[in-house]
DNA sequence: TTGTATGCGTTATCAG
DNA sequence: CTGATAACGCATACAA
């Protein structure tokens, strides 16, 4: 069932057909009824093939992630494809990983399938994750389409940067720390991403400014996972620290469980603080404090400047964003 | 770039060009590699629309899931992505709540996309979440394109079925809660799914071939969220139970956390067991035990099936079927 | 092995 | 307000 059948049914051409399809306002309100009729009752839809080789767009937003098993990336993927989904666009999902090759593999992917725009979940977009610390895949596909950063940022022609103050939140948490009294803050990471070093900067930061000594021994880089983490912080010991602070849950989780098993109370010997505010700290005992970076409004904000831009409505601002909030439970 | 300006500087038809971009084999080796060159250095790429206007494919792949900010759905269309990649295909993703009419609409939108087949995610699209209890959209979506669902159980043609044993592994739960002396066992349950029944039905067999009473106020339908369980949970004390055994594991902790919180020892004074082994087991202390429902095999042989229905090669069962694995962790 | 011609189902332009 | 017709870019049957 296409065009030119409904056409013939409804003795009209197809120009109308295509007309009343597309709600042009210049279409008789009787032929518009007839050729509805007619629509509805043979149940034709639109070819989008063929609608997409004439208009070159199938409405279709990409959205690419490392890896959508993830709270906090499928938090933000959940929240866009709700507005995205509202808005009538489709997501074609992809998932990277985190090594260049296989990014780049997935853009073109996703760019020959001509969607309207690209949305690149996490920092690992920015960052240098890998030896190549290099993003100039995605400024060719910003040559093409607009690409949306959700906490990454890299400068560039029709690339659109929303992410969380992470420098801020994390100086203000360590600050907080030190308040209370927390002199040796261990730093947990887990990659060079873009908002993992401000985390890290924003960590030293405040311990210059507090003018409390800067130990290189206290930032220590592991695999973002409770299990390891847990296993082998033992080799920590020596550092002999008073405060915990993971770029992500999970390792202070992991690090959090190491404590507990040999005997430290939490948080009267050490304090422990998260990141990402994930379910996750609500299943722990003590409730793990963390720092919303709010996913929800950064992923929000991403789809505003999305609609601007593809409407192009007025300006966006290349760079947006938005605050964290300590979320205090009972690890601080 | 087209296939015309191509074929134009090659100095050959389009249609030697279009041989060439399909990997034909009747094309000399020098043409190939004349075309080759030329379609490099100017980045020449082939229009997926107008390919797929007369193939009427455009290597696409929906899946829909309710929501994919739930671990264990994120982990299925993780493995679903993975695989389906290196298949070539490209993954369109809904997320369509729980509501039949969300429902309907997002796949009556993933059809209009001439998606190549649907993989529905969730028991959630195979039982009777609302009053309506009706899967014919489901059906009527097979007559166009063949359906998997995963955790959901549909008869019907072009429709085709993997799932966890949760029947089984809801009884052996069951009989081992049974076996270590507990008589009460809550039974926590958050809709009537396809696989929420077939929990429910081994739990009440289990106790039935055990000749342990059934209790119908044991089996508590609530919300799927920690605070919610953990908050309303203290009206339920006058049960007098045992035994916890949640069909997810957020219930399952949300339980855990009002024993702990009053005072009770798990597992001395009552034994808690959840579903879907996902990372919040690891978070909790004591660790949670819970139903392993095994999402990357079920996902993978999804995507086993649909390989071969899309390949047109041999038969597929309709229904494929996996075995569960009760974790025993520190709360059983 | 290569080229020609046609169809795929729309949208858009232009003429009526 | 309506209709005829030309793109849109590719795959493919058929011809050479």
């Amino acid at each position: 069932m296409n065009i030119y059948d409904i056409a013939q049914i409804a003795n009209v051409s197809i120009a109308t057909v295509s007309r009343v399809v597309n709600n042009s306002p210049k279409v008789s309100e009787k032929t518009r009824k007839k050729v509805l009729d007619i629509i509805e009752t043979y149940g034709y839809t639109p070819n989008v093939f063929a609608q997409g080789l004439g208009l070159n767009t199938m409405h279709t937003i990409g959205i690419l992630v490392p890896t959508i098993a993830d709270l906090y990336i499928s938090r933000a993927v959940a929240c866009l494809e709700e507005s995205l989904h509202e808005m009538g666009y489709d997501i074609i999902l992809g998932c990277s990983g985190y090594a260049a090759k296989q990014k780049e593999i997935h853009i073109e992917m996703m760019l020959s399938k001509r969607i309207d725009a690209l949305i690149l979940v996490g920092s690992t977009y920015a960052g240098s994750d890998d030896e190549t610390h290099n993003t100039s895949y995605i400024s060719k596909a910003a040559e093409e389409i607009p690409v949306f950063l959700i906490n990454g940022l890299i400068e560039g022609k029709n690339i659109y940067c929303n992410a969380a103050e992470d420098y801020r939140a994390s100086y203000e948490v360590t600050t907080e720390l030190i308040k209370r009294g927390r002199k040796r803050i261990v730093f947990l990471f887990d990659s060079r991403s873009y908002s993992a070093n401000q985390k890290k900067s924003g960590y030293e930061h405040a311990l210059l400014d507090a003018g409390i000594e800067f130990v290189p021994e206290l930032e220590i880089f592991m695999k973002n996972d409770i299990d390891t983490v847990r296993s082998i912080f033992c080799n920590y010991d020596y550092l002999d620290y008073d405060a915990v602070f993971a770029t992500d849950d999970a390792m202070a989780i992991g690090a959090m469980k190491y404590l507990k098993a040999i005997g430290k109370n939490i948080p009267e010997d050490v304090s422990i603080v998260g990141y990402n505010n994930s379910m996750f700290c609500k299943c722990t005992s003590p409730e793990l404090s963390s720092v919303d970076n709010k996913v929800e409004l950064v992923a929000s904000q991403t789809v505003k400047s999305l609609k601007t831009v593809l409407g192009k409505e007025g300006n966006v601002l290349h760079k947006n964003m938005v605050a964290c909030e300590l979320v205090r439970r009972a690890t601080i």
